[in-house]
DNA sequence: ATAAACCTTGGAGGTAGGTCACAGGTCAAG
DNA sequence: CTTGACCTGTGACCTACCTCCAAGGTTTAT
């Protein structure tokens, strides 16, 4: 069992952090002491540390929440419901990837093409290395933006 | 050459979003007209979809200047720092692969369990989802978290 | 038994990233 | 030559996501 501050200092987080999360109804603590001091289980830490995770690779809140509370209940009838939803944040982590991994394959051209490299600069902007990518992922390009 | 309604309006935001961005230095139209009205490039478009799909994946404003102002002077001793800071980026840009690539396994599991698979829904939540992929990467959960 | 270091709630304040409103100038169409 | 859809700058406002403060209760170390 952690207390606020030890699972705050655990995640690298501030305590009014968690106070916050709570609030929103990311996550709650699984029980208090009879003073009223929170108390979190290994299992909040596990969620705690989704949600960071997820807020590092662009996801708000609000969307945490929605993946958070994801159950298929397999008696459910609803389960189709859920489906939908979780093929939809599947879609959005797929474009996320391939975005990501553009910049990826684009920061690497500029680091191996800078400093004492055979390939010599070249591509001396991260715009100029993602332009030579173009060409495999033009047609790629036509969708939606603005998201969040 | 764009105005700033049809720039905004092809990539989907607000013509003040575009201005905001001008102001914190992000994205300068390459000229006015000699009223004032700001007139964009292709080019300029260019890095206005790299700005929106940066931030898509998570990257700050801030970050993304950084990234846009990456320019490597080939006859420049200082193209060691920037090596320096793009493998930075590339370190940012992997570890978010990584964590997307766990969401994207999960989130496919979780799919594949609802509506009538074989596999039976034996993961009902994204985090038992997730927690039946801790094994392969527990020693990969070390890292610093509550980066921005 | 008292100080230091925790914790509580409630509410104000702050930063990032926009978004809107206003007062007025520009421009193409009728 | 005016109407309507654009544009300008400046500045107030808004949401998301925290972060800090105040006033006080709890625990632990000395």
């Amino acid at each position: 069992m952690y207390r606020i501050g030890e699972l705050a200092k655990a995640c690298h987080i501030n305590n009014d952090t968690l106070r916050f999360y709570e609030k929103n109804g990311l996550l709650c603590p699984s029980s208090r002491t009879e003073s009223g001091y929170r108390l979190y289980t290994e299992g909040d830490r596990e969620i705690l540390q989704f949600i960071l995770r997820a807020k590092d690779v662009g996801f708000t809140l609000a969307e945490i929440k929605e993946l958070l509370s994801i159950e298929i209940n397999k008696a459910d009838k609803a389960c189709a419901d859920v489906k939908i939803l979780v093929d939809i944040k599947l879609n959005a982590v797929e474009k996320k990837l391939a975005e990501l991994s553009r910049f990826h394959t684009s920061l690497k051209r500029l680091s191996d093409a800078c400093c004492g490299s055979s390939i010599s600069a070249e591509h001396c902007t991260i715009l100029e290395a993602l332009e030579s990518d173009t060409d495999d992922v033009r047609h790629e390009r036509h969708h939606k933006q603005g998201g969040k």
